[in-house]
DNA sequence: TCACTTGGTAACAGTGTGTAACCGCCGCCG
DNA sequence: CGGCGGCGGTTACACACTGTTACCAAGTGA
């Protein structure tokens, strides 16, 4: 995972002591280092104390609720960046767009599965690894490969002659996951996973239209692809060497 | 594969006796120094002792599991860059959690074919020796046979004169088979294997087929082949001797 | 020589991939 | 608001790839 040179902290939120202690439990066996605790004012405390990679908190809660809570958390800078899996009894539409639309980054419905959990966990915290403060992976914000760079800081591509090659987002997220993974077969459930955080759903093509795309703006000749190749019946090949540089 | 002089050492982590034994039986006798152990206690002893090349950990094992290892390997400076090939015994779901996330280079889920394993190590082994330079295309391992090269980190080959000969990805994985088990008569069932990961069904006459595709675009003459010589009741031979460069 | 086995390859069909076109979504701006 | 444009997922269709089948030629042994 990029820039996890060290064991990300979770802080969990939640009032039932009972779901606390399991998912304590499973995310420690997982290889994080995790805090839990019961309501806001033990979370704000946990903050003041203590550098916390992310939240996951639960949207019911004695006193202040969770909702209320990651406004406050969003408000102020230390926190303002630290991603928010919202934790919810309901299920309903509405509260995911209320839980989004508060500034979680991501929400999950109870019951869950702790499995789901995780992957949501690793999904926010490799979205929030990439842009705030890039330099993540052994301090290199610039991928390079046959002359042209990626600068994960801001987002940007420049081909071998120096010119900005525009790129849209999806675009970008691909060509990053490839150029994360260098000269080894990626699937496109792997590619989906990497660049879009989901998994792929029956009859998925849209990883094969996106390399398409892509191909389109970064292969001298994107009818014979030589960056990008097809391994056909595995998935796609990023055939450069990668370095990283500043 | 450049720097590949010595004989590279392979650490084996996994409790089950059997398939450690059977792993690494099958890895000695493709040329690898093989150690295997049962846990990571084991596995940390190991690594004080000894200058392990590559590490095949399984996910599940007594005590610390291998995704707390494996980030273990990776926080401190010795084992920071060994590389790692995970073990899961897990099903698909699992797959896409446990993905590329956790830092390691690769990942084979239970129950696996050998040659596989052999596969990615020696993909694995490629990729870390070949450390990455910026801008040059820093070659991997090319094969080389009769002035033809064939590049398998880039999945190419070049004719004599130089050219890109498009090869199917079955075309490609066959001469592979071929031009890494050369001046040996392959049957069509090792052959199979070699380049499609399954055995022969009842009057399978796909390789048969591939073959003469094969021949088609590497072959001067293809009524009259030199390079895949037919073994009448035997299989095939690649007549070539094929050595390794960059 | 004939009968039989084995291999070469054309033709076909099922499947995977490339990509144009389409459409809904969203942010932007008059 | 309402139109607009970019983005990205979906669909559709063309095409490439590959296993199967069929037929023929070459090889083999009596």
């Amino acid at each position: 995972m990029r820039g996890m040179d060290r064991i990300p902290h979770l802080l969990v939120v939640d009032d039932d002591r009972e779901i606390r202690s399991l998912v304590a439990q499973f995310l420690t066996r997982h290889g994080f280092r995790v805090t839990g605790v019961k309501d806001g004012a033990e979370m704000m405390r946990t903050l003041d104390g203590a550098r916390v990679d992310l939240i996951v908190l639960d949207l019911m809660l004695p006193g202040e609720d969770g909702l209320s809570l990651c406004r406050r958390l969003r408000a102020s800078p230390p926190t303002a960046q630290t991603p928010v899996i919202m934790l919810t009894a309901m299920g309903e539409e509405t509260d995911r767009i209320v839980g989004l639309e508060m500034g979680a980054d991501d929400y999950l419905a109870k019951p869950f599965s702790p499995r789901e959990l995780l992957a949501r966990i690793k999904a926010v915290l490799r979205r929030a690894s990439a842009p705030p403060v890039a330099g993540t992976s052994a301090g290199g914000a610039v991928l390079r490969f046959e002359g042209w760079s990626l600068d994960v800081t801001k987002r940007e591509l420049r081909s071998p002659d120096g010119a900005l090659v525009q790129l849209s987002a999806g675009e970008y997220d691909l060509l990053v996951a490839f150029a994360e993974h260098p000269q080894r077969v990626l699937n496109r459930d792997q590619l989906l996973d990497l660049a879009r955080g989901r998994s792929a759903v029956p009859f998925d093509r849209s990883v094969d239209v996106q390399v398409s795309r892509l191909r389109r703006k970064i292969e001298p000749d994107p009818a014979e692809p030589t960056l990008i190749k097809t391994v056909r019946g595995g998935g796609y090949l990023f055939t450069p060497s990668v370095g990283v540089g500043s």
